[in-house]
DNA sequence: TTAATTAATCGTAATATTGCAATAAATAAA
DNA sequence: TTTATTTATTGCAATATTACGATTAATTAA
């Protein structure tokens, strides 16, 4: 009853999802693109150029966090956000694989 | 409150996450590598290989129909769903530009 | 030390998602 | 037509997610 139930499923359907998860929020996918065009990272301006309050954004940092695709190093009173990149390429990597099972020239219905 | 800001966000950040929610539960992953393994399509033995209600299953499919990744076919009394293989391929190339974005050799943390 | 700045956390409210039993709808078979 | 089969829909109940104000924690500057 509103559980999602892990358990029926394999490691790496879970896995997918869990990482598809991370990029199933335009505020997620905003702060990565934030992070992409700023080489150098940006740490809460953030909040400045995405429109929601300063909890927010933290909580949607932490996720991210805790999915392991940015990292965040403390500068200050301000931290330094930024891709892992190395994550980052095992996350491609692996939602790449899955995007590729299907063979494309495949219509059956 | 409790509500995504859509407005505040690009259309392109807005598409990722939508495409992203697809795979962010390990029942649509499932139903997909199902699809997957099957090259004819599968109808409603989703619901034996999978072990989830069928009403469950049928939601699912329901939602990844609404997205666009996989269409159905009525046969008789069942339906035989199956990848929709262009919008697969337009979803793929979406998702792999972004994964793409970030250069992977630069480490600013 | 005290004030200012910045980010994390807590508490709460609202909406979204997940799951299933029950039912409805649609087709096939008898 | 009646019965079986299969899928979709409806109507809950429970959990998850999103959002934000208020507060806390940590560091810097004065």
């Amino acid at each position: 009853m509103g559980v999602t139930k892990t358990e029926i499923f394999t490691e790496a359907q879970n896995e997918i999802a869990t990482l598809a998860k991370a990029f199933a929020h335009p505020a997620r996918v905003a702060i990565l693109h934030h992070l992409f065009k700023s080489n150098t990272c940006i740490c809460g301006d953030l909040v400045d150029e995405i429109g929601l309050a300063q909890a927010t954004i933290s909580q949607h940092l932490k996720e991210l966090k805790t999915i392991g695709i940015i990292k965040g190093n403390i500068e200050g009173t301000s931290v330094c956000y930024c891709i892992d990149t190395e994550n980052w390429t095992r996350i491609k990597n692996t939602i790449t694989a899955f995007l590729d099972n299907h063979p494309t020239n495949i219509n059956c219905c």
